[in-house]
RNA sequence: UCCCUAGUAGCUCAGUCGGCAGAGCAAGUGGCUGUUAACCACUGGGUCCGCGGUUCAAAUCCGUGCUAGGGAGCCA
């Protein structure tokens, strides 16, 4: 007979005479006449309680069940006289899978988000990692649905990247090289290395998905990103996924038209097929999530120009730390007074100076600004990172010339403007970021199953 | 990397002015109960983060290192 898992028994109608459970043993109240095990077997937040009645022929074994245990139980599917669940299991029998000895580490009770960290292996059967990392895979999969119904192009762009600058941040190296030989030699020979060259992990995989929204028009990527960054703050890590749709024919308006389209078709799909997990977040993590979810699905961001930002902070008459500048970049401070206290609503940010944009950003009519947006989001600040590309190829290669970039080594991105160039926009939305907004769950770490941070690569 | 704060039992934390190391929960044992963060009693459990210093005496004061958290920078 075929196990027979939590969320579809305690959804059921009526009751079973015969099914099979297993899992593990989350707590375990004993009495002189049976046993009450609460299960889960991580299909769902919900456990299944199990009475064991002392008249079975193992119950010595069974009051040696701990919590953490792995139990395998047949019995009988009854409504529960008692409270607080509807289904139960009556057990025929119970089979004793493996004993959790007495120093498993998690308690029946709550546990701090620190310690569950330095036990990041067993975190997951936790009720709030259980319901984190089942968003998780839910929302990667609307992901996919989103732009399959859309009719774009899933595309998996290297993982290991020749590009040295792209602009994006610190680089992994990735070498074939024998360190105690490159110590040796005292520097590193690319031209022995495995690739011939210098080789990186990727910060981004929008320069090769420029080159696939040119032939098969829109496309994105979902995929790990990497970056080598020392910084250690509760929303960066070193490996994290990142969505990069990439648009033809697509200017910045209907970038970030279809920015907003994917956060409101995320959000709600999260609300629907999440909803018992999103209730934990909004019950005991986050007071506030709720209404920050129903304004995610329900209005229209705010959209402003850098310039107007600017502009609005001066007159705000607040005293930050940071006095605005234009043609400075805005501080998190400005970023946080601009989503969580004026608008309290997600806004996108326009037409940034180009000073301090990288060179790929299409060049806008003024001469002075370039046409990138960014997503300003209540607590997480940047979720969202785009522009409209310069497709002209002269004032690409004029930009390249500013900023010292060596045009040959980006032969091929130059062709493509150079070979049926046309408009076109995209964008990269940080994922673990999304989930930090849709759970209210407050550090990156606690969103990724093993995070990497400076100094950190257990597990 | 910089600034701030913290590190005491398995976990969460208290520890006053420098003077015998504590609580709740967890664990173990026993009891009780259609229980549900079950309950009651008893028992065991400590490198007070490491190193150095001041002192008759340091969890406590000073220096230093490490780790964690919050903030900043960088960014998604």
């Amino acid at each position: 007979m075929k196990r027979v898992k939590i969320n579809t028994l305690l959804a059921s109608d009526e009751q079973i005479e015969k099914v099979i459970v297993k899992g593990w043993v989350r707590t375990k109240r004993d009495s002189k006449e049976f046993s009450f095990m609460e299960l889960n077997d991580g299909s769902c937040l919900k456990n299944i309680q199990i009475i064991a009645d002392s008249k079975l022929e193992n119950y010595v074994e069974i009051s040696s069940i701990t919590t953490g245990s792995a139990v395998s139980i047949e019995g009988r599917l009854v409504e529960s006289p008692g409270k607080g669940q509807k289904w139960e299991i009556h057990a025929d029998k119970v089979d004793v899978i493996s004993i959790a000895p007495e120093d498993y580490p998690l308690q029946k009770k709550r546990h701090s988000d620190e310690f569950l960290r330095t036990i990041a292996h067993l975190r997951a059967r936790t009720n709030k990692y259980g319901a984190i990392f089942r968003i998780r895979s839910e929302m990667a999969f609307a992901i996919h649905k989103f732009y399959n119904e859309k009719g774009f192009r899933y595309l998996h762009t290297p993982i290991i990247t020749g590009s040295d600058c792209e602009g994006a941040g610190e680089m992994f190296r990735v070498t074939a090289l024998d360190p105690s030989s490159v110590a040796k030699a005292g520097k590193m020979d690319f031209h022995s290395d495995f690739f011939g060259q210098e080789a990186n992990l990727t910060v981004s995989g929008q320069l090769s998905a420029e080159m696939f929204a040119l032939a098969l028009g829109d496309v994105y990527t979902f995929g790990p990103t990497f970056r080598a960054e020392n910084s250690n703050t509760s929303r960066h890590v070193a490996e994290f996924w990142m969505v990069e749709p990439e648009m033809a024919f697509c200017d910045l308006n209907g970038n970030i038209d279809h920015a907003q389209e994917l956060l409101k078709y995320l959000t709600k799909h999260a609300i629907t097929n999440c909803s018992e997990d999103i209730a934990l977040f909004t019950d005991f993590v986050d007071k506030e999530l709720r209404k920050v979810l129903e304004t995610l699905i329900n209005e229209e961001y705010a959209k402003i120009s850098y310039d107007e930002a600017v502009e609005l902070l001066i007159k705000s008459g607040k005293n930050f730390e940071y006095k605005v500048v234009n043609g400075n970049d805005l501080q998190s401070e400005h970023e946080r007074f601009l989503a969580e206290e004026y608008f309290k609503k997600p806004v996108f940010l326009m037409n940034y100076p180009k000073t301090i944009k990288p060179f790929y950003m299409r060049v806008n009519d003024d001469g002075r600004t370039v046409a990138a947006v960014d997503l300003l989001v209540p607590r997480i600040g940047e979720l969202i990172g785009g522009s409209q590309r310069e497709e002209r190829l002269y004032i690409l290669e004029e930009r390249m010339e500013q900023m010292n970039l060596s045009k040959e080594s980006y032969w091929w991105y130059l062709d493509s403007r150079r070979f049926g160039t046309v408009p076109h926009s995209g964008f990269g939305m940080g994922f673990e970021r999304l989930l930090m907004l849709l759970t209210g769950v407050s550090n990156i770490r606690d969103v990724v199953p093993f995070p990497r941070t400076p100094g950190n690569i257990d597990f």
